[in-house]
Order: C-alpha cells, then structure tokens, then sequence
RNA sequence: GCCUCUGUAGCUCAGUUGGUAGAGCAGAGGACUGAAAAUCCUCGUGUCGUUGGUUCGAUUCCGACCGGAGGCA
C-alpha cells in the first residue's frame, strides 16, 4: 500500500492554510505547498503567502523556493513535492499537501510522470507560428492525423494543448494519447485523504474574495508589484501570469488606472475560484466542508479528525 | 405648477410599422497529463414602471399615476 498522506484544498480564499497549519499542529504534521504561485520567491502578499506567524512554527515546504525567472512546471513540481513528501514521511511525520492548484495536487499523487517537453521552446515557437499562420482548424486537422485521440478531445482553438501534442510527437515519437494511457495504469503513488474546503452559498465566497484583494492593497501589492518590475521580470514569466500581480503591471505601465485593475482582479480572482470548483467537483474521493457565513475551523477540525481517524491515519 | 425626454435581463442599452423580446458586460456549467492563478468550450437569465382604455391580441398605440433626467416659470 502506498503512504497515507493529507491533502486540504478548495477554492481560494476558504481557509485551507489555517486549516493545515491547525491539523499539523495537532498531528505533528508539515505543510507541503501544492500553490503554482506560492512557490515563487518575491511574491508574498498578492499570493496570501502565510507568515511566520500564520505558520505557529509548523514547517512549510515549497513556498517561495523558486525564482520569478525561473520557468516553472507541474513536472519539477511533481519532482521536488514528492522528494519533500517523502522526507517527511521518512521522519515519522505526516505530510499535508495543501494548496488549490489541482493539476499539482493531482499529479502529486499520482505519481505522474510527464512526457518530455521542449526546454529551448524552440519547436514551441516554431508551432505556435505555424498555428497562428495555418489557423486552428488545420492545426487541428494535422494532429488528427498523427494522433486523432487526442485531436478528438482538444477544440482548434485550444492553442496551447493542440501544439503540445505535437510536440509530444515530435520529441518522443509517441503519441500523447498512448502515454497519457500507459501513465495511468501505474498505481497512485500516495493514498491521499483529501478534504476540500469551500463555501455553502457562492456570494458568500464572491464576497470575502473582494475583501481579501483590498486587503492586499492596503498591504501593499502595489508595491510589491513594482518591486518585481524593477528587477526586471519580463511580464511573459509564468510568474507573472498570477492574478493580481498581471493586472497590477499593466496599470504600473499605464494601460489602465489602479482602481480598475483592482476590479479586475476581483473579477478574475472570482473566475478563478470557480473554476477551482470545476476542477475539484468532479473528483468523488474529496470530503468537503461547508462554510456557513464564516469559517468555523473549531467544527472543521473536529471533522477533519474524524476523517483522519476513519482513513486510518490516526487512531481514535 | 407647466413642458420635454425617460423607465425593457444583475448593469449599460437595442428592439418590436401591435402577435409576450436581444446584444455587450456581469453570471452559471464544463474540460484540463511539462505555462494550470494558465488555456479552452457551452449556456441562459425578463410580470418589457404601475394601472385603465382601444384591439381578437398591447411591452409596442392612447390616458392617468408613480420614479428618474432636463427645460420654463
């Protein structure tokens, strides 16, 4: 059987770190951030990073540990999370995987391992101006030819998946389809009890999201954009792409005024956490808890616990 | 007080020469295997201000009333 670990996810802005920090601090547990954007270094506030006296002295793993310039991926995620993981496992501790990234999350546990990709982008480059020259529809008609299983599934204007199944091809000869096929036969690397945290009524979510970006204005993301800027992050960075800090940018260069890229953000942050709920809703093996209005995490914890007590993770 | 304009989806508005309506935005649902806070797909939302009248039929025409904007006194 493989280790049991925890996972406590949801939509943003539900209370997934106080929760993980709560529950660690009852188990002796360390947390392992599973947050696409946490991860990197520098970007604090608009990513709701826990400080250090959030943490209450829990250890937390993969937050803030890469580069802005760096260009990250669920693969080196894959990597570096299941290494962390298992160092916690092998110290006797129990690992809480805790984020709202899914892909990672799920990858994580899986055990996936990914197709290889193209490190120089070159023959990423060279695709997409292939795609933008040809269009959709013959991108489209060209990888049905190569592998019309995947082809099937993406529609032509799926740029982004379209040209990495080609690449998929042209790097590895195999089709996407075939390896997505093998990696799924290959046991789950952890037995993962997942809890999901989300909101009974959507507003209610929708509410404490617009709360939550004016605090990271008065807390100053504003500047901690700038800061970014200044060292010379190119706005194409992954890193950049995170909700918030884009925005921000583009009205620190002048494309439109603060208060409007904060209602951007707002916007995009509630697009977001409803596409979070997509993303979790269809997976049956997630325990969810409802909030009321507020958080209750005296409740939560005590249904945590029965749930930790019921997977066998500790005893009752 | 009088005159003019105006009231249609959560918001901004279009429209019906009389046969109970449609765009954008907001919103909802879904997909997701090396960018995932990314990327992509699908979908509506209505007492057409209220109330009488004309009409087979009124959101559309007429009257009154109520709310909003402007003008004249």
């Amino acid at each position: 059987m493989p280790p049991k670990i925890v996972v406590i996810t949801g939509p943003t802005a539900t209370g997934k770190t106080r929760l993980g920090v709560l529950l660690c601090q009852r188990t002796g547990g360390e947390v392992v951030s599973a947050d696409s954007m946490q991860i990197y270094r520098g970007m604090d506030i608009g990513t709701a990073k826990p400080d250090a006296a959030e943490m209450c002295g829990v250890p937390h793993h993969l937050m803030g540990v890469v580069s802005p310039h760096d260009n990250f991926s669920v693969s080196r995620y894959v990597e570096m999370a299941s290494a962390c993981t298992d160092d916690i496992l092998n110290s006797g501790k129990l690992p809480f995987v805790v984020g709202g990234t899914g892909l990672y999350i799920e990858s994580l546990v899986s055990g996936r391992s990914f197709a290889e990709a193209s490190d120089s982008t070159e023959l990423r480059l060279a695709l997409s101006a292939e795609y933008d020259k040809l269009g959709g529809e013959r991108m489209l008609n060209i990888l049905k030819e190569k592998d019309p299983e995947t082809a099937l599934k993406l529609h032509s204007n799926d740029k982004k998946r379209i040209i990495r199944a080609l690449e998929v091809i042209s790097l590895t000869g195999k089709t996407k389809s075939q390896h997505d096929r093998e990696t799924k036969l290959v046991p789950n690397r952890y037995d993962a009890l997942k809890i999901a945290l989300t909101f009974e009524d959507r507003t209610e979510l929708y509410g404490r999201i617009d709360r939550r970006v004016d605090l990271m204005m008065e807390r100053g993301l504003e500047n901690e954009v700038r800061t970014l800027l200044e060292r010379g992050i190119s706005p194409a960075c992954t890193a950049m792409q995170a909700i918030g800090y884009k925005e921000l940018a583009s009205a620190i260069l002048g494309k439109c005024s603060i208060s409007e890229a904060v209602e951007t953000i707002k916007r995009e942050s509630r697009r977001y956490a409803k596409r979070q709920l997509s993303w979790l809703r269809r997976d049956p093996e997630i325990r969810w808890i409802f909030w009321k209005k507020e958080p209750d995490f005296e409740k939560a914890v005590q249904l945590s616990t029965s749930f930790l007590e019921e997977y066998g993770i500790i005893s009752a």
